[in-house]
RNA sequence: GCCCCCGUAGCUCAGUGGAUAGAGCAUCGGCCUUCUAAUCCGACGGUCGCAGGUUCGAAUCCUGCCGGGGGCACCA
């Protein structure tokens, strides 16, 4: 009996019109054909819209017609006379202007079911992205102040890319950088500390309740401040900004991991800028060195420059101000050898559209320093987040925090939503929408079908139905038919969201495989009414439904939501 | 001025060059003595911003224009 995949399908139609061109071949003796080398992307099958099409479509035969001079029809029907043959196609057929349409013998396409409850928790992890170390960085918010709205985002598309690209067995290595240096935490430290003394306010101090709360906290932690205030004010504020930040990291970490949001690595800029033990160059002066080595480093009016330029930015940029501080531009290009020296291929960062400016120059830093831009470094660029109806937070100066969200519309309803669009796709978060529990809400939805499953298989324990038989052939009615070709799509939704790493596509797969859930549960009984016997059938059905309920959790896992047995 | 993103049903948005462009919401209408009706079924709804081009085939790729958003620091 055929165990027949996508995939499988693809490699099967890849063999066949292999075999065509090489036949081809050897009768035109090379000429057009010469270099023609068939690929599994180029049969490539999909589920139809249109159930008339068969289970599985592939337009192969219109894509290889012109490269080998045979009208598509023609080829089609060379390629669908063998495909017949493919253990488990019940039916090849052309259709239109030459797709192939393959229909599956309804016991292989029911043996998914049981595949699935099989691997588990494994069913739709690969190997498409096997062998690739990746260093995702994202959120980096400065640890001046809370998490708000601007930073939830790509807290939740970060941590769902980095899910799925684990998922596709890439090695991946998800990265908070802390700008805990220079100017901006010196303005905590003083807002802080003019807090915690009950001084007014400096002139350019941090608005928002949350630093009247920290220094409240530092004053009860450091009970001598006042005291040390007058002797030594920067000795005080030395000590109030390392305290005051080490307790706001802490809530940014604590806030994260609420929103169910894991970093392997939270990376201090300061370490960047601090020198080595016996007097060695700082990270920063040792990059700017190698920078220098590889020729990409020039002084100009009392600057260090590097020649962005050079790698398609359209300016160069500058290492050191006037006054010989380093900018922020250096420290990161520190940080981006540091990812290099650590042995990461490819750097991902996910950047707000406010940080567009930024990629130029980011290129330009991993072409400086010897990496291909092409594959080594990645730039995402995410559009902003619009709220309705949220109300906007006093603690933190009128800006809307994650914890006030979090707390406002849950985890999973946030996390959900903010995953099920494209990063480049502008979003709106519609509080009332997320808070509903019905249809509206998409999560709510889905979460709702993984509980159905578990309350069929509550009820079949009951009932005395248990999984001692199988008997794939019987799932014939069109739902189920519906679902298994769904249950088959997931693991080719998991290995092209982690390539286009687009995470969205995993939500929208689970609210269509949610869908044909709650069809298939509406048509198909899995507990026999009134008297009726129990028979193989619901005894495969229970199959069915627990392969559902598996992939719904393992497609919610990756979403980083959570799969409840009961709503 | 230059650069990036967006423009698809009344609303919010999917759509990796393929078949009659989809989903949810909204509106209207159906199905509950049966495993949870938080589900399901049906109807209504389109100049895919506009105009050219490439292609056997374009919402998708290219060019120009229109409209909306964002960015163009020896700031962090």
């Amino acid at each position: 009996m055929g165990r027949v995949t996508p995939q499988e399908l693809s490699l099967a139609l890849a063999r066949i019109l292999t075999d065509i061109v090489e036949e081809r071949r050897s009768r035109t003796e090379g000429g057009a054909t010469g270099e023609l080398v068939v690929t599994v992307q180029d049969t490539q099958v999909e589920r139809p819209k249109n159930r008339d099409h068969g289970d599985w479509s592939s337009n192969a035969a219109m894509k290889f017609a012109k490269r080998l001079g045979v009208p598509p029809r023609e080829l089609a029907e060379q390629i669908i006379s063998r495909a017949a043959e493919i253990d488990g196609v019940a039916r090849a057929e052309i259709a239109g202007p030459g797709f192939i349409n393959l229909t599956l013998d309804v016991a292989s396409a029911g043996e998914t079911a049981r595949r699935v409850v099989e691997q588990g928790a494994a069913y739709g992890r690969g190997d498409a992205l096997a062998g690739q170390v990746i260093n995702m960085e994202f959120v980096s918010a400065n640890p001046t102040g809370p998490l708000h709205m601007g930073h939830t985002r790509w807290a939740a598309l970060g941590d769902s890319t980095a899910r799925v690209l684990r998922a596709a067995g890439a090695e991946v290595t998800s990265e908070y950088y802390i700008n805990d240096a220079g100017a901006q935490m010196n303005k905590f430290g003083r807002s802080v500390l003019a807090a915690a003394l009950h001084e007014p306010a400096p002139e350019d101090a941090y608005p928002g309740e949350y630093i009247q709360q920290l220094g409240s906290r530092v004053r009860e932690q450091l009970p001598n401040l006042a005291e040390l205030a007058d002797q030594d004010r920067d000795a005080a504020l030395d000590q109030a900004q390392e305290l005051a930040y080490q307790l706001q990291l802490a809530e940014i970490k604590d806030s994260l991991e609420r929103f169910n949001v894991h970093f392997d690595v939270f990376f201090s800029e300061r370490t960047l800028h601090a020198p080595g033990e016996h007097g060695e160059p700082s990270p920063i002066e040792a990059a700017i060195d190698r920078l220098r080595e590889q020729g990409h480093v020039f002084t100009e009016d009392d600057a260090i420059w590097v020649r962005t330029t050079d790698f398609g930015d359209d300016k160069d940029r500058v290492f050191t101000r006037g006054n010989g501080v380093y900018t922020y531009f250096a420290a990161d290009a520190a940080y981006y050898l540091s990812k290099m020296d650590r042995g990461f291929g490819e750097k991902i960062y996910l950047l707000g559209a406010d940080h567009h400016g930024y990629i130029g120059r980011l290129t330009a830093i991993a072409g400086a320093a010897g990496d291909n831009i092409e594959t080594d470094i990645t730039v995402l660029i995410g559009q902003l987040v619009n709220l309705n109806g949220a109300r906007l937070s006093k603690r933190a100066g009128n800006i809307i925090e994650l914890d006030d969200l979090l707390e406002w519309l849950g985890a999973d309803a946030l996390r959900y939503w903010l995953a099920r669009y494209p990063a480049d796709s502008p979003l709106a978060l519609d509080g009332e929408q997320l808070r509903s529990r019905t249809n509206d809400n998409p999560v709510f939805y889905v979460q709702y079908a993984h509980a159905r499953t578990c309350a069929v298989d509550r009820n079949a324990a009951t009932a005395g139905i248990d999984r001692s038989t199988f008997a794939p052939g019987l799932l014939e009615h069109p739902t189920e038919t519906d679902l298994l070709g769904k249950l088959q799509q997931y693991p080719g939704i998991v290995a092209g969201a982690a390539e286009l790493r687009e995470p969205h596509r995993v939500t929208r797969y689970l609210e269509e495989l949610a869908a044909s859930f709650h069809r298939w549960y509406d048509n198909c009984r899995v507990i026999p009414l009134g008297e009726e016997p129990v028979g193989d059938l619901h005894r495969t059905r229970l199959w069915l439904n627990d392969a559902a309920g598996q992939v719904l959790r393992n497609g919610l896992d990756l979403i980083g939501v959570t799969a409840p047995e009961r709503l």
